[in-house]
DNA sequence: TTCGATTTGTTCGTATGTATT
DNA sequence: TAATACATACGAACAAATCGA
């Protein structure tokens, strides 16, 4: 038996080839080849993924490659691992997904998910503002979505969503009316689009009289307002969204540095 | 020859014992040990450590091991990996300081250090809030220093920042006005403090007449008001600090999810 | 309840590649 | 060129968690 040489395993299709085309690591390899599984829907949300050792037959290398491409989905809340269990694809109503994504809390360190009531849900034309944010030309269609969140019954936060029609074809606001989840499972689920990266921006403004009557607070109040784009892991626009809240009995958190201890 | 079990190379007194004491995996002591090494000062600011071999050989593990806890280091940002070089102790003053502490950037995306002034500086008595988020008793000796940050000239920060008497015996107003650092750094060099974990609570506020005459905005005008701890490897309080933002020309940026591509 | 199979978690050791000096 | 140090990759072994028979 060859010893020398690590055995390519050339009967699996999705073995990778040795040496050739590899721009980078092979662990890197191996964590695009994951994602894209995952974008393909190949083990969908909060579904096993194979273990680890299968994932090291099926691409040809060792235990330890797989680990470390699976370590880093890991450290980018695209994968959950369980001792004795397995490797899951996290699941956007998961209590990391909150944990990762959502930073509005309680004075009193309360932290929930917020309940959304639709305001309006209109086609619209791109301005020069959201084609550059989105990646699209000027006047071309989007889906504009307005909410209203609510946490523990009060009206916290007033949401404006743009999306390209290009990237939501068949977009149904019945469907996303009728949605049981969180935004984000809605666009994988029903769209197969996974938001896999945020750029929130954060600013102080003044409220104006049409939200500041939706949220319930005098005009001229200060309200945090965040304007946030997601993007696909391959960096592709999806969705850019316009916030305002009410910081009267709620904050904006941020943990900088060390996480545990 | 044994081979059964791994030599503990028991001359070194920093060994760690196999088995015994450990009240987790062996990485997580061997990283606490590298913390507290960094903590007396052992590589001090900008200095390279020993290389994982010798590190390796001190704690009597295995390369993967201390490569594995420095990597965590590095994650955390107090560590920094160059090929070829050496791994060194961040230096409050790189440029992954500023990228991963300081979140205020321009509108047209340009982020710099800003210039600091000193407004005042006095020594006040802890309320019962400073009292709860430093961790000391009511009445107990603070200094607050009061500072104005500009950005380009145009003054966008206003900063109160209260530290306990407690953690700084022998603060030295005259040389933390002269010093020639970032503040963290000051603390580090001066006091043996170093910072390692923020919290930070964002909303907005309206101005009130002496931050809006400091700010040079009018009274009223919607502020991004930041309350920021700032606490040691070991999660003792070091600052509380009280940040208000002119939110005109500039926006608190933060990044969520995959970091790279 | 116990046992065994599966899967991830941790640790070890080694070899080779690449960047820096 | 040579030496040093980190970066990547491999494979092996055992521990700990989980789950079902």
């Amino acid at each position: 038996m060859d010893l020398s040489r690590p055995k390519t395993a050339s009967g699996s299709r999705d073995a990778l080839q040795p040496g050739a085309l590899l721009d980078g690591p092979l662990y890197l390899a191996v964590k695009r080849r994951i994602a894209r599984s995952l974008m393909a829907g190949e083990w969908g949300q909060g579904e096993s993924l194979p273990s680890e050792a299968q994932l090291a037959a099926r691409y040809a290398v060792s235990p330890g490659t797989v680990r470390k491409a699976i370590g880093e989905l890991v450290n980018e809340h695209i994968l959950v691992r369980q001792a004795g269990r397995g490797t899951f694809a996290v699941s956007h109503d998961s209590d990391s997904m909150l944990e990762a994504y959502f930073h509005i809390v309680g004075d009193d360190g309360h932290k929930e998910f917020p309940a959304s009531r639709m305001v309006s849900c209109r086609a619209v034309a791109a301005d020069a503002a959201m084609a550059q944010q989105l990646h699209v030309a000027r006047g071309a269609p989007l889906i504009q979505i307005e909410n209203l969140l609510s946490l523990r019954g009060e009206v916290v936060i007033f949401d404006r969503i743009r999306v390209p029609r290009a990237v939501f074809p068949d977009f149904d606001v019945a469907a996303f009316r009728q949605r049981d989840t969180t935004i984000f499972r809605f666009y994988q689920l029903r769209h197969a689009v996974t938001v896999a990266r945020l750029v929130e921006r954060l600013r102080a403004s003044n409220a104006g009289p049409r939200i500041a009557r939706l949220l319930g607070v005098p005009v001229g109040e200060a309200l945090l307002a965040i304007e946030r784009l997601a993007t696909t892991y391959d960096g592709t626009p999806v969705e850019f969204r316009d916030r305002h809240v009410s910081t009267r009995h709620h904050a904006y958190v941020n943990v900088l540095g060390m996480k545990g201890g």
